[in-house]
DNA sequence: CGGAGTGTTAGTCG
DNA sequence: CCGACTAACACTCC
């Protein structure tokens, strides 16, 4: 269930993994998987591959992208069967039956390598569109948390007009992208400041180290290759992220915070599990 | 067995 | 405009 850091860490590696390939042929097995006219995709070359807040771009030729959100469950994973015929090494999911329980679609290489887009809960989707298409389809997004187009003044300015708590302004994807549920946690925890805060009260201090600590949490977890719990996100070789043991407060209950030896807490904002330290979290 | 919870986000309704 | 709530779905945990 990837937020930007496991989306990002997917990008890099589906990047020199199917650039320049083929598709020779695609399999859809749950319909509401694959959205828009899939008929002359075989055929079509992989340009490049892309990330904007946390759906995938994959660039192909005659301008079109199979633009793909994994929401909570989504999976890519990648196997090359003609580097596995030529003798090299298992990839590290080689146990793992694929098409599976949960792939949704597949595409076949040119050459034998395979993408499988594997969804246990089907809220995810690929959706062939047009290249022009993407800003009208964009249009709603504000910047990416990592975009030098955040700053406190813009924080601001977007969280005065707000009454809702601060973790659900970070996490609201018309002000700023790619902050989810863990990092939205874990970045008030860093920043010493209380979901439970109104978002228009943070005074321009607090909202400079808030925003600090959102661009290096997501940083770090970028540099780790992203958050795994219950192996949930994985790359596109099947094998988790390291960013789990650096978790801050995320799924830490009862246990003690890492700032001052606080109890974690765990409450509910806007539907979501909500992980602080109401000690140093003011 | 029933109910709650899960890393997302659109949509609806008041 | 804003915010509260729900649905989409499958599975695990208590």
């Amino acid at each position: 269930m990837p937020e930007l850091p496991e989306v990002e860490t997917i990008v890099r590696k589906l990047r020199p993994a199917i650039v320049g390939r083929v598709i020779a042929r695609l399999e859809v097995y749950s319909a509401k998987s694959f959205l828009g006219d899939r008929l002359d995709l075989v055929g079509s070359t992989v340009l490049d591959v892309g990330r904007r807040a946390k759906m995938i771009e994959i660039y192909l030729d005659r301008d079109r992208v199979l633009l793909t959100h994994l929401k909570m469950t989504g999976q890519y994973l990648f196997q090359n069967q003609d580097q596995l015929m030529a003798g090299g090494h298992p990839t590290a999911d080689w146990h793992r039956q694929l098409p599976g329980k949960h792939t949704r679609v597949q595409f076949d290489f040119e050459g034998g390598a395979r993408l499988f887009f594997n969804d246990q809960r089907k809220f995810g989707w690929i959706k062939l569109v047009q290249k022009p298409e993407l800003p009208q389809l964009y249009q709603k997004l504000g910047p990416d948390v990592i975009d030098k187009k955040i700053t406190v003044v813009y924080l601001s300015e977007q969280f005065s007009r707000r009454k809702m708590t601060i973790k659900q302004a970070i996490m609201l994807n018309e002000i700023l992208c790619g902050v989810g549920n863990i990092y939205a946690c874990d970045s008030l925890n860093d920043a010493r400041i209380s979901p439970l805060r109104s978002a228009r009260s943070l005074n321009p201090e607090e909202l400079a180290r808030l925003l600090t600590s959102m661009k290096k949490i997501i940083a770090s977890a970028i540099k780790n290759g992203g958050t795994t719990f219950d192996g949930k996100y994985v790359d596109i070789e099947g094998k988790s992220g390291n960013n789990q043991s650096k978790v801050l407060v995320y799924g830490r209950v009862a246990k003690s915070c890492y700032n001052c030896g606080g109890i974690i807490k765990k409450i509910t904002l806007g539907g979501r599990g909500t992980y602080f330290c109401s000690d140093c979290q003011v």
